[in-house]
RNA sequence: CGGGGUGUGGCCUAGCGGCAAGGCACGUGCUUUGGGAGCACGAGAUCGUGGGUUCGAAUCCCACCGCCCCGACCA
């Protein structure tokens, strides 16, 4: 039930999830609503997050060899429609210039929905040896696609991302990259998110409209539903032989790179409210939350008001005594406000530890030290504190992460049957680990049926004979079925 | 794009042909502060937009737009 006349209440997530999501990331101040519409406006404690996630994934893409780069926004027609199954796929998302400068234009411009067509055209006069391969390229861009139904961060109408795109001179060498490229989405969300995820591959339908295939790593929110978080695609020769980009080889003998490309959005930021959050809004793991730790004083009068700002800063000092203390992120809460009132507006942004120092505090040398995700308290000396907050944000870390990988367990069921299948998605959905044939009929079957897909094909389901859910013919291994966002 | 819902100060809602109202939030002052404090004063509204009906429209009619939910399509 939301608390009544309270402006900042939120919907249970029980009662509604999509509109507990919304609530949460209006309240929170994640984000709002812009006069565009399906477009959204991040604001500066959404973007934090989305900072925090971006710094980590972009250390990590420098790190496996990419530069960053950029390309224009406007893709030319003749451009985008040069590998015709990647403008089949896009042409119904893509919004077009038409005029500019007071007149139509000769051609038209693409805004960009992704950049593999421009970029492939872009690179064929850089790449003219094996000697120029690898060519291994990021950009941290804005695309557009146009969604006929949006909702805040998981899609809307412009998105924040990262696209890499790369050329290799051989097959070998694009399958590792794409390998690398979904290793880095890996490590950003169940490392820094604490969203643990599952490799796999998408099916044929699924994939992405110009690739050969498309690796993915699909993630369980709290409603049990999947969101695909990054993929990376195996792009083959298709938009370098579109683009005629040639090399010669070692052997002498002209050939056409291999193209790989991934990418990863802001959706992640809404992936990261849905994966933890609660009843009382957010819960942020503590290497993407802005704030790590906020400092609630409580005093009446004047003196213990003066004891209080003496103990914080004391503390504050100590924390920044050592080199992983002065990285916490602190806040201390000076607002004219009652305590209870900043313990909520905290705990709805997902603050990981809250400590409240008042006057008893003070007398003992302590702090009442709050965790968010359990709301549990504990009595902490200051002095213990400062030294001990790094290793209890770590374990805080950890903790959610494990926290969602056993939900994720509860919630994953393998079925043989068509029956029990959507038996249990009726029930109360999650994950289904089922026999399918690889037909791509079954699965378009199965999703009339019953609004679930195919999230991919995992790489760690192990070789089974089965018989597929719906046609009984026999199947080599279960794949991950489930609804989706 | 189909079905349903909704739109009244920043937020939530009342009003449902006759002077736009209340709560929260906001500002000032005093008092307060260990789980959403209190009092006083104050500021803030083209009632989503455009047409129509009417002496008179937030209210009735039509159209459009936004947002939400459910579907189809998608990072």
């Amino acid at each position: 039930m939301p608390k009544e006349g309270f402006v900042t209440s939120i919907t249970h997530q029980s009662e509604n999830f999509p509109e507990w999501y919304n609530d949460v990331v209006l309240k929170a101040e994640l984000a709002d609503y812009s006069p565009v519409r399906g477009c959204m406006i991040i604001r500066p404690y959404g973007y934090a997050i989305w900072e925090s996630m971006q710094a980590e994934l972009d250390r990590l893409i420098k790190a496996t060899g990419h530069s960053n780069v950029y390309f224009p926004l406007f893709v030319p027609k003749s451009l985008l429609e040069k590998e015709a199954e990647h403008v089949e796929g896009f042409n119904p998302q893509v919004a077009w210039v038409t005029h500019a400068g007071g007149k139509a234009l000769d051609e038209w411009l693409a805004i960009r929905p992704t950049s593999e067509a421009i970029i492939a055209d872009s690179v064929k006069d850089w790449i003219q040896s094996y000697r120029d391969l690898p060519l291994l390229m990021n950009l941290w861009n804005n695309v557009v696609r146009w969604e006929l139904r949006t909702r805040l961060f998981l899609r809307t109408t412009e998105f924040l991302w990262q696209e890499a795109h790369t050329f290799h001179a051989t097959e070998e060498e694009a399958a590792d990259e794409v390998a690398t490229g979904l290793e880095c989405y890996r490590t950003v969300a169940e490392d820094w998110l604490g969203i643990p995820v599952i490799k796999g591959r998408k099916t044929d339908s699924e994939k992405f409209p110009g690739a050969e295939y498309t690796w993915t790593i699909e993630t369980m929110m709290r409603d049990r539903k999947a969101l695909q978080g990054g993929t990376s695609h195996m792009l083959g020769q298709n938009f370098a032989r579109a683009a005629g980009i040639e090399f010669l080889d070692r052997d002498n003998i002209r050939k056409n790179p291999y193209g790989t490309s991934w990418g990863f959005t802001t959706r992640m930021v809404g992936a990261t409210a849905m994966v933890h959050g609660d009843d009382s809004g957010l819960v942020l793991p503590p290497n993407v939350a802005p704030i790590q730790v906020v400092i609630v004083p409580i005093f009446r009068k004047d003196e213990e008001q003066a004891a209080v700002a003496e103990a914080i800063d004391r503390f504050c000092a100590m924390l920044a005594g050592t080199p992983e203390g002065k990285a916490v992120r602190v806040k201390v809460d000076w607002r004219d406000d009652s305590p209870g009132f900043k313990y909520n507006h905290w705990e709805l942004r997902g603050v990981p530890f809250r400590l409240e120092i008042g006057p008893r505090d003070v007398a003992a040398g302590q702090g009442m030290l709050v965790k968010r995700v359990d709301r549990s308290k504990e009595a902490v000396p200051l002095d213990r504190l400062a030294a001990e907050l790094p290793d209890r944000l770590r374990a805080y870390q950890v903790e959610l992460f494990k926290r969602a990988v056993d939900f994720r367990a509860a919630n994953t069921h393998a079925v043989d049957t068509y029956q029990q299948f959507k038996d249990g998605l009726d029930a109360e959905g999650g994950f289904f680990m089922a026999p399918w044939c690889g037909d791509a009929k079954c699965e378009r079957q199965v999703n009339a049926d019953t609004g679930a897909t195919i999230r991919c094909i995992p790489f760690d389901s192990p070789a089974e004979t089965g018989k597929c859910l719906v046609c009984g013919d026999s199947s080599e291994r279960r794949v991950l079925f489930a609804r989706a966002y």
